[in-house]
DNA sequence: GGTTAAAAATGATCAAGATCAGCTTTTCAT
DNA sequence: ATGAAAAGCTGATCTTGATCATTTTTAACC
């Protein structure tokens, strides 16, 4: 305590009693969307756990979607450098990059409908925290862009690939995979994982070509 | 009008009844969320245009999600055939997909706003009209899985890739792109399809090959 | 220490989605 | 034609998310 009493202090008591109250929401929050589900939990019944008026809460969180990002916020910023450091060179690329999304098929899936709706309700930009959220998946979608790089670099991704095109359509992938994975109340995230690979080994060996067109026809053949 | 009128007198009045109104519904639905939004419209509103009470609504469509949905339900079938129709077989395969999408992007970049948020409350999948919807996506995946197929009968596809798997990656990459595109107010269309092409170029190299692992690593050159 | 302005918190109030007990229309067997 | 059962429709009522005028708390200044 007295190690950040200090800055406590010179924060002043309106931000400390600020940052408190925020901790009891999220705190609140997380319990609520937990035992009930986000459709079935109601704002006011957070509002009394976390110990804060109803019209408080829209202070901390634009409405109920962006009350649900904010037990994500905090910590997919941790998520995305786990995930890097988790990258091994040694390996071969499709193993870097599964082992990347592994980390954050371990965080989803520990709470697998909120992290669907997470997902869902990501895709409405406005609200504060979605904002947030959302520069996260960027960082993590450039640290994808570094592990091609380095590919290319290593000479097994063809050097005229895009990098960010290349980080882009992994990434897509993986979001349809896990949202689809999510659906389940007990995710296979083995199975999940499988999957994933499979896609990706296709991608890869895409990537070690050079994105000159292919221009062969379907036609060749009559239909059997 | 006498051409289907047998038809409705074996329907039964009470089927009649039943399908004019889904019309007038559908009709309601879509000039009421065309001109305020999803969000801002009401199904109040809805009621009033399609002259019926407040309550039949939600004997037509589970929620206002579900009315939504709705509006997309029967259109989505005669899409998918449109976009068959269109694959050109003598063309490379990169063009016959983007051919294929294109037929979507024409119909959904109609309405983005709506279409998008379409695209969203999908995910979940109670709902009827959400169940009919989700049968389409998973036809419309076939016929791509078809192609594939297709594409392997011509020696374009390397024959261990599996056309499912094939198919997923394509529709994958396409809803994440389109997602995206729709999202402003006057989509660039083009230049989402030359984004989406780019994508699948990289996948078509990937297809070529056979499926065998890809062993190097990244680590044999340092770090620039 | 007292005064004042800004920031933050509050909860009554409103608007809208969903439900469901009761009511009306349709069908069909006699 | 008649009665009864099934199917369909209705809107008052209940919940809940969101707003915002008012009140309370904090900080800054003299």
């Amino acid at each position: 305590m007295p190690a950040n009493a200090a800055a406590i202090l010179q924060m002043g008591r309106r931000e400390t009693n600020k940052q408190e109250k925020l901790v009891r929401i999220r705190r609140a929050a997380r319990e609520v969307f937990l035992r009930n589900g986000f459709e079935a939990a109601t704002v006011r019944d957070i509002a009394a756990r976390a110990d804060v008026a109803f019209g408080t809460l829209f202070l901390y969180a634009k409405d109920k979607r962006d009350l649900l990002l904010l037990l994500f916020d905090d910590e997919l910023d941790a998520l995305t450098e786990r995930a890097t450091r988790r990258v091994n060179p040694e390996r071969p690329l499709v193993d870097q990059l599964v082992g990347f999304f592994t980390e954050f098929y371990r965080f989803l899936s520990k709470t697998p409908r909120l992290s669907r709706q997470m997902m869902t309700e990501i895709t409405f930009t406005d609200g504060m925290v979605a904002q947030r959220i959302w520069a996260g998946v960027q960082k993590t979608e450039r640290r994808l862009a570094d592990m091609i790089v380095e590919a290319q670099q290593a000479g097994i991704v063809a050097a005229g690939v895009r990098p960010e095109l290349a980080a882009h359509i992994l990434f897509s992938l993986y979001r349809t995979e896990i949202r689809f994975c999510l659906a389940a109340d007990r995710p296979d995230i083995e199975g999940s994982l499988g999957n994933l690979r499979q896609q990706f080994e296709i991608v890869c060996a895409g990537l070690q070509r050079s994105p000159e067109r292919i221009r062969a026809t379907t036609k060749t053949l009559p239909r059997s």
